[in-house]
Order: C-alpha cells, then sequence, then structure tokens
DNA sequence: TAGCACATGTAACTCGTTACATGATTTG
DNA sequence: CAAATCATGTAACGAGTTACATGTGCTA
C-alpha cells in the first residue's frame, strides 16, 4: 500500500491528470497547505504507484524542453484511495517545535520571548488572511460545488476552512499569551 | 546545535534531574502532548548531549534493578536552552494525514467518510476532556505560580492552554464539517 | 509464577531533506 | 544575456520508528 504521500499524489491525480513536476509544485512548500514535499520524492513515489497500477503515464511532448510524462489515475487507484480515505487514521504523533519552546519560555530573556511569540503571532496572521483571500477566490469560481459533498471543490473547500479555523485559534492563543507576557505580578 | 528533541530533554531537565528512563516516559505517546518520541532516541541524544557538555549525570544506586543515571543540566545546558526559546522558528512543514483524507473525501463512500469524520471528532472530544482535567488539576497544584511567566508552571500551563483551544477548534470544524455532509443537494 | 515497571542500550529500516546532475525555453 | 520556469532523475544524510537484546524487583 502506498504512503501518505502516495495518497496525496492520488488525490490529485483523481482530479485532473498532471506530470509530475505539476504534482511536485502543487507540493511545495508553502503551496501544499497540509502535505509538503519536494519533487525528489514525488518521482520515485510515481514509479511506485505505477508498479501497483494505481496510476499509468502517457510521453507527450511538453510544452517543456523535454518529453513529459503525463500521469493519469487508474480505476484501481481511484477504488484504493476511496477505501484509504474512509479508513480511521492512527492519532498523528505531536510534533510540535515551537510547543517544546514555549515549555522551556521562563529560561529565556522576557523581552526576547515576547518577540519571538509575536512573531509566530505575526506569521499565523498573514496566513490568515492568505488563506481567507484563497477563499474568496474558491466562492467565485465554484459558488454552488462548494455545498455538495460529492463535488471535488468541496472537499478542497473543507480543507481551507479548516486551515482558516485552525490560524484563529493559533491567533487567539498568541494574544492570550502575549497579555498574560505583559502582566507579571511584582 | 542539538535536535528539537535534544531542547524538549534540555527543557524537562530545567526543571528537575532525571534519569533516562524518565526521560523516555515524559516523551513517550500520548503522554508527551507536544513531542513524543521512544527510549531508543532519548539515550543516544543524552550522549550528544553530554558530549556538549549541556548536561551530566552521575550514577546513582537506583530504585530500579540497575544502577541508574541521573542527568542534570549544566549551566551552559541552561544557557543554551534560553537562548534557543526565544529563536523564532522555521515555520513547520505542514503535514496532516488527516487533511490529505478530507482533500480526497469526495472520492469515498458518504456514509464511510461522515463515520470517519465522526470518529475524529470523538478522539478529539476525548483529549479536551483530558486537558480540561489536567488543567484542573494544574490549577489546584501551582494556583499563583500560573500568573507568574517566569516560573515553570507557566510555560507548562501556556501549552495546556495551546491543546485546548487546538481541540475546541478542531471540533467546531468537526462539526461544520458533519453538517455540510448531511445536508446535501438533491 | 506471570506480568509489569524499572532501566539501558544497539541495529535495521523508513521517510523526508538537501545536494548533485543535466539541460531547453521563455521572460525581463 | 541572465534568471526563472519547465522537466526528470539519483545520492547522501538525518531524524524517527520498530525490532532486537538483557535483566531485576515488585505485585497480583
Amino acid at each position: 500500500m502506498p504512503s501518505t504521500l502516495g495518497y496525496a499524489l492520488l488525490g490529485l491525480l483523481a482530479r485532473e491528470p498532471r506530470t509530475g513536476y505539476d504534482l511536485s509544485v502543487a507540493l511545495r512548500a508553502p503551496i501544499g497547505h497540509f502535505w509538503t514535499t519536494t519533487h525528489s520524492q514525488v518521482y520515485p513515489e510515481l514509479a511506485r504507484l505505477e508498479q501497483e497500477l494505481l496510476v499509468r503515464h502517457r510521453v507527450v511532448p511538453g510544452r517543456g524542453p523535454r518529453d513529459t510524462k503525463r500521469f493519469t489515475i487508474t480505476a484501481a487507484g481511484r477504488r484504493e484511495l476511496g477505501r484509504w480515505v474512509a479508513e480511521v487514521p492512527e492519532p498523528p504523533a505531536p510534533r510540535d517545535e515551537f510547543l517544546v519552546k514555549v515549555y522551556s519560555l521562563w529560561t529565556a530573556d522576557p523581552a526576547a520571548a515576547r518577540a519571538m511569540v509575536l512573531a509566530l503571532r505575526t506569521h499565523d496572521a498573514a496566513r490568515l488572511d492568505f488563506y481567507r483571500a484563497e477563499e474568496r477566490e474558491m466562492r467565485e469560481r465554484w459558488a454552488e460545488e462548494l455545498d455538495d459533498p460529492a463535488a471535488a471543490a468541496f472537499s478542497a473547500y473543507a480543507t481551507l476552512r479548516r486551515g482558516i479555523s485552525f490560524e484563529q485559534h493559533a491567533i487567539d492563543w498568541c494574544d492570550w499569551l502575549l497579555d498574560r507576557l505583559d502582566h507579571r505580578p511584582e
């Protein structure tokens, strides 16, 4: 069975055929909002998917300088993707470097600690703005499809809403923490 | 410079000396709420920290069957920890298997997809309950220290608040999605 | 007396990142 | 004409997981 990256690739190919390069771009940080990687992982993974008959490719005289491989998901690939999606995943191993820092915040210089948290807050706020802009675009492009859970656009929209919700929570928490860092007892 | 795991260990040792075993237990899933690992990573990492003079150990006739190594953070270790904490971290590479599934939710059987999301919601609700219980315990144990950013207890409390905030956001989002999955258009 | 908690380590493997390698076409 | 984009791969390295390895003391 494919790795999570394999299923991410299948999820993109279930929408439309793409080249390895297209897939790499879609999964490049920070474009891939919930799973990122680089092309050096994509090409071998595509080869594995093809070996398992979940995708196949046809060589196309590409717009690029060299012949490109246009990958398509197979019927078996679609079935496998749908099966995997419905499986309840193991809870992810928590691994958040930022919280490791927060856990030791008391050991740092107070002003420097405050600046670090503020920088994070700024970053989260920028991401929230970016997500909101993307949400507006989506609403214009798809309108009714976003209400239909059977539409591919709906699934993408749901992940976007998750991002917006997450950033809002992160910002609220940063504000709470910054407030506490300011009002230290005498 | 140590890895993130190394700093997690330093953060624990900055509070009190511990054995490798104690550290492993603290970082064992799901006890470590924001960074987990197993003992097989802890022991080599402790050796590296010691080589860099950030921790040192003394052999103690332990309560266990064999002699145990009691690790203590050094002054240099404390300095290095405080320095690292104030550094603004790179934004983490997003990697959320669950959202990879959501992105392809439209390819799954609707009833099975709904069940998957509901299972996740149940899991998040259980974690929220667990965090809230821990919060109550903390309030009883530390009371005033939780208002003082210079206290170690405050930093631990801040990470707990983050967990609570995160789970609340996750649950709200699951409820939104479940509602959408139910009201599909004809 | 069987299993769990204590206690510490090594080895093999998987996944992900960074660097190496090549090279044509388009855009500024 | 320099840089970015298109386009596809391999190799070396680092971090994390799982399995291997050993052994005592306490409790049900």
